[in-house]
DNA sequence: AATGGGGTCAACCGCGTCTCA
DNA sequence: ATGAGACGCGGTTGACCCCAT
């Protein structure tokens, strides 16, 4: 039984309009490459007249361009070639095609696949981290609004406390104490007798050294992310700057 | 042993650009 | 100048494989 019988048989290679679809068997790829062999590159419509494929031709150039040229290099994408991917992600964004230039023997299918695998766990982190950022965020912006609140209270009090004591001139530093005593009884002077608003910086709950580090990182991220969705969505105003490795 | 989930890769699809009559 | 066909590109899908549970 024939490779392309079997596949029929699996249901693969479906017909649609007169054109196969699906898994290309190994007598299709055979009768590619020969075609390519007689014919050169190009024409891919003609290749179902000329080869006798049942297969369109944007099927018959995918096919040749990302499987069948004999100049692919088969295997995983090495470290160095990692390292130029990155670089020129960076500077391209998702221009997979200049990418591949720069790699000989890998097409864009590889590198656009290789990034997909390999990046979007990355992205897909950062995306998580930036959610908790955001409730990071706004559970700071909440707490220095309660802040702010409890200090304009605090100084209402104090306000008054003052009104009351206007009978007394200025008040002797005994009595600033005992004022203040009353308005935070349960704060001795050695742990920071004034409140927050004195001191011009009011202290952060429940931020631990993860959220710290955290947050450090994901100020890099953003960053790098702003400067990877400007090249991506810059790319004509960078063409005059930068140009591929052709 | 069964199964669910994630990784990988080949292939398809839609759209934009190029070429040529 | 223009319209149709060819080509190229990026995004997406789906099948297969492997591994952990």
């Amino acid at each position: 039984m024939s490779w392309g019988v079997m596949a029929e048989h699996l249901g693969w290679g479906v017909i649609e309009e007169g054109w196969r679809k699906g898994p290309w068997t190994a007598e299709e790829d055979r009768l590619l490459i020969e075609y390519v062999k007689l014919h050169g590159e190009g024409r891919w419509n003609s290749v179902s007249k000329l080869a006798g494929l049942k297969r369109n031709g944007k099927s018959c150039r995918l096919r040749w361009v990302n499987y069948l040229r004999p100049d692919l290099k088969r295997g995983q994408i090495t470290p160095h070639e990692e390292n130029i991917i990155v670089e020129l992600h960076a500077r391209w964004g998702n221009r997979w095609s200049t990418i591949a230039r720069s790699l000989p023997g890998r097409t864009d299918n590889d590198i656009k696949n290789y990034w997909r695998t390999h990046f979007k766990k990355k992205e897909k982190a950062s995306l998580d981290n930036c959610e908790k950022s955001k409730a990071r965020l706004l559970r700071r912006q909440q707490f220095q609004q309660q802040q702010q609140q409890q200090n304009q209270v605090d100084m209402k009090k104090i306000m008054s406390l003052l009104d009351e004591s206007d009978n007394r001139s200025v008040p002797t530093l005994p009595q600033m104490r005992q004022d203040m005593a009353s308005l935070y009884p349960n704060t001795s002077e050695e742990q920071g007798f004034f409140p927050s608003m004195f001191t011009g910086y009011a202290s952060i709950p429940e931020v631990s050294t993860e959220d710290i580090i955290w947050d450090g990182l994901w100020n890099l991220d953003d960053f790098h992310g702003n400067l990877t969705m400007a090249n991506a969505t810059n790319r004509v105003n960078l063409h005059p700057i930068a140009t591929p490795f052709y």
